[in-house]
DNA sequence: CGTCATTCAATGACAAGGAATATGATGCGT
DNA sequence: ACGCATCATATTCCTTGTCATTGAATGACG
């Protein structure tokens, strides 16, 4: 039977546990907001944007899909959008069959960032989560 | 020898394993966010602070070791004192040999809220984190 | 002591994110 | 074709966080 005390130790190591998750959630997206922020002028969250974008250089009407591919919330998203577009790193075509949506194309000063940068960041990922 | 197709596919893993961290990282701290919220009208960091004034409660200047034990910046604890001061949860106290620094206490209202509050916090963490 | 560098904490200006809401487009039911 | 619910996105307002700076206290050293 589970003892006063074994609930303690479970829930002592469970916060352990959730302070190291969290420990290394922020030293890794920090280093790497601060690594892209200085040489490339973007923070993490436009970064992770326009991965997307690049990663998905095919069909489909952009901003709905990024939504589901991020944590970020749907205004969050509008906003990195807002500031990747005047940045001139992306343009929001309208689509035509749908006129509610919008398609993300990138520019190729953004295609040329991107490129950079994701070198920069894979490195930051494989610094800070081993392997 | 590593070719261009390997550190291809080695980057890929490396992105969705950041991508698996962060959804998680997500995941948990907004479900805790939104429970505490709405059940206890107090945030996730807010809590936390809480959390660690609660954990040690013996000796020593607050502010300061706060600062090393969250990921937290320095003005951010500072406002996070802030709230929970006026929300009557814990108090400064000025720290007789060191009067740069400041104690934390819990007030009673404090302790009793923290106290609930933990349970499900911890009950969160188990559900979120799996184990 | 008097200066100077350092430390702890608070503050103000500003940027970024979230919730709720607005705007406009679609599509369904009748 | 009209009204209405729904959808994709933008926008407004408010909260929170960061950076840089400030103010006060301390400590080291000549």
């Amino acid at each position: 039977m589970a003892t006063t005390r074994d609930r303690q130790l479970h829930d002592r190591q469970l916060v352990e546990q959730w302070r190291s998750i969290q420990n290394s959630y922020f030293r890794t997206a920090g280093a790497i907001d601060r690594a892209l922020e200085a040489k490339f002028d973007i923070g993490l969250n436009e970064f992770e944007i326009l991965d997307l974008v690049a990663d998905s250089e095919e069909s489909a009407c952009r901003m709905k899909a990024l939504g589901e591919r991020t944590p970020m919330t749907q205004s969050a998203v509008s906003k990195v959008v807002d500031r990747l577009e005047k940045a001139g790193l992306v343009t929001r075509e309208t689509c035509a069959d749908d006129r509610r949506s919008l398609f993300l194309e990138l520019t190729e000063a953004g295609r040329a960032l991107h490129a950079n940068a994701a070198v920069e960041h894979r490195a930051l990922l494989k610094e800070n989560l081993g392997s």
